[in-house]
RNA sequence: GGUCCCAUCGUCUAAUGGUUAGGACGCCACGCUUUCAAUGUGGCAACCGGGGUUCGACUCCCCGUGGGACCGCCA
């Protein structure tokens, strides 16, 4: 049966058993793509009608960053731990109309059987023992407490359809086996549960991950037992790990709330997730979520699995950082710097941009500003040898430093244009502009690489400089 | 084991029967540079195999091979 309406109609439908990850994210991000790409309406529903395993901090965790990413939703968030008395209606007509029954088998003696069919080679199904229980021995059991499930009968056939992504898939249903549909009258499980929701919310495209394949063809036939029509189907491929296999915990952390701690920026992610198995068909990489919905098609999406590659992500990031403002970034990079400088040089706000600033494309993620800039927070620590320029030996070094500090004394106007025009004069003559800069820029910064040291001493100011190449004759002596 | 899906540089991918198989990340070299970045230039690097179809196959078909997903009273 054809959906009638032409309108489309679309869900997310994470289940709050984990943390929202970039598998979930990137297949919630290409239903937020092909809805606002034809004009349709997005509907977020969270499938957690396994009440063991789901949890109302995942729920939350999913909503913020799917919020953070931009992914925003038109309809919902709709629980369906509180839609079970739609779902009921729909199950109870299947069992009056004969179409589920209950099955008391044991998982033992079904696990048993599974094994046992695995290792003969044969398909891996339930094999329809309580179907045929009589009236009374359903009551029976059922007065007698005896756990029980309800399995969905199926029915012998093909069952295809025509998938927009890979085309037409075929499945034979015998092989199928009956499914379980609730645990009870009044506990629908995620297939069923689905079908009825993808009915009532009157979805047009279910866009979901290569993983739930296997389940469409159990999904058809329950709509074709409830007598509902057939949305349309495209499975998008899965992001791998680095061993091709599905992305997941093993492979290490992959929650989006993790990589937005570290620092990577919102459209940095949807850049990156976007290219998982899409690309525009022209050589142009760098997308806003606009240009992305002006320009997505799922026709374009790939059908092979895409393994998820930290350094082009790592890339899009930088890239994403050196386009922002000095303003924008600064707001970015306060979390992850001290709050108050620990015995260094006060720091202002305008003094902070200043900073920021300067290592504004030495920045791959904003977490790194703090390692990049701790020396202006604090003295920095470090050993006599870095200050070694090359094969200079220590009279050499003191020599650079003397005729730093009484360079930088005399120096008036202090700031970067200054300072290293009255310091590129004297390091020209060396003939090796190493031999007075090295040491200089350790001195002030600690570190074998940093920024430029004219800037470096513009920011710390005249004062903290000086004290910085005091420091640095000390410890040559 | 069964079913289903997939197959171009290391990775993400372009190519829709005729290209020196293109781009990006990464890598290497060089330039710029006191260092590290950023940036510029150049380089290395791929059509899984075998059969067809065709004047001509990365492109279409078949068979292998390889990889993956699923086979829950999870979703």
């Amino acid at each position: 049966m054809a959906l009638k309406s032409k309108e489309i109609r679309v869900r997310m439908a994470p289940s709050p058993t984990g943390l929202l990850h970039f598998g979930n994210a990137r297949t919630a991000l290409f239903n937020y793509l092909f809805t606002k790409h034809s004009g349709g309406k997005l509907i977020l529903r969270i499938e957690d009608t396994d009440i063991e395993r789901s949890d109302k901090a995942f729920e939350k965790d999913i909503i913020d960053n799917l919020k953070w990413l931009g992914i925003i939703w038109d309809e919902g968030p709709f629980l369906q731990s509180e839609r079970t008395s739609i779902y009921i209606k729909y199950l109870d007509k299947l069992v009056k109309d004969g179409l589920a029954y209950y099955c008391f088998c044991t998982q033992e003696e079904l696990e048993g059987k599974k094994q046992e069919q695995m290792s003969r080679g044969v398909p891996a199904k339930y094999n329809g023992k309580c179907h045929n229980l009589s009236e009374e021995e359903i009551k029976k059991y059922l007065s007698q407490g005896k756990p029980s499930v309800i399995r969905f009968k199926i029915p012998e056939k093909k069952v295809s359809f025509n998938d927009i992504i890979r085309g037409k898939i075929e499945f034979e249903s015998s092989l199928l086996g009956d499914f379980v549909i609730a645990k009870d009258l009044s506990t629908p499980l995620y297939n069923f549960a689905l079908v009825v929701d993808d009915f009532e919310m009157k979805i047009s495209h279910v866009i979901r991950g290569e993983d739930h394949i296997p389940n469409t063809p159990k999904q058809i036939l329950l709509q074709e037992a409830l007598n509902l029509p057939q949305p349309k189907y495209g499975h998008l491929p899965l992001i791998l790990g680095p061993d091709k296999s599905k992305l997941s915990k093993r492979h290490g952390t992959q929650s989006i709330a993790e990589y937005r701690k570290q620092g990577y920026l919102a459209e940095s992610v949807i850049n990156f997730m976007a290219f998982l198995g899409w690309n525009p068909g022209t050589e142009k990489e760098i997308f806003s979520m606009d240009s992305l919905i002006k320009e997505f098609s799922l026709e374009k999406v790939q059908k092979s699995g895409a393994i998820f590659n930290i350094q082009r992500l790592d890339y899009l990031n930088g890239f994403y950082i050196r386009q922002k403002s000095i303003d924008e970034l600064t707001e970015l990079c306060q979390p992850y710097l001290p709050a108050s400088p620990a015995g260094g040089p006060k720091i202002d706000k305008q003094k902070l941009q200043q900073i920021i600033a300067m290592h504004k494309e030495r920045l791959k993620k904003l977490s790194e500003i703090k390692e990049l800039t701790d020396f202006f927070f604090k003295q920095p620590q470090y050993s006599k040898e870095l200050l070694r320029w090359k094969k200079a030996d220590d009279e050499q070094i003191k020599q650079s430093l003397d005729i730093l500090e009484k360079l930088l004394f005399k120096i008036k106007r202090w700031d970067k244009a200054e300072i290293e025009n009255v310091l590129m004069v004297e390091a020209e003559q060396t003939g090796d502009r190493g031999i007075l800069l090295w040491p200089f820029r350790v001195a002030l910064s600690g570190k074998k690489a940093s920024a430029g040291p004219f800037e470096i001493a513009e920011a710390l100011g005249k004062e903290e400089t000086l004290i910085r190449i005091k420091q640095a004759k000390e410890l040559i002596l």
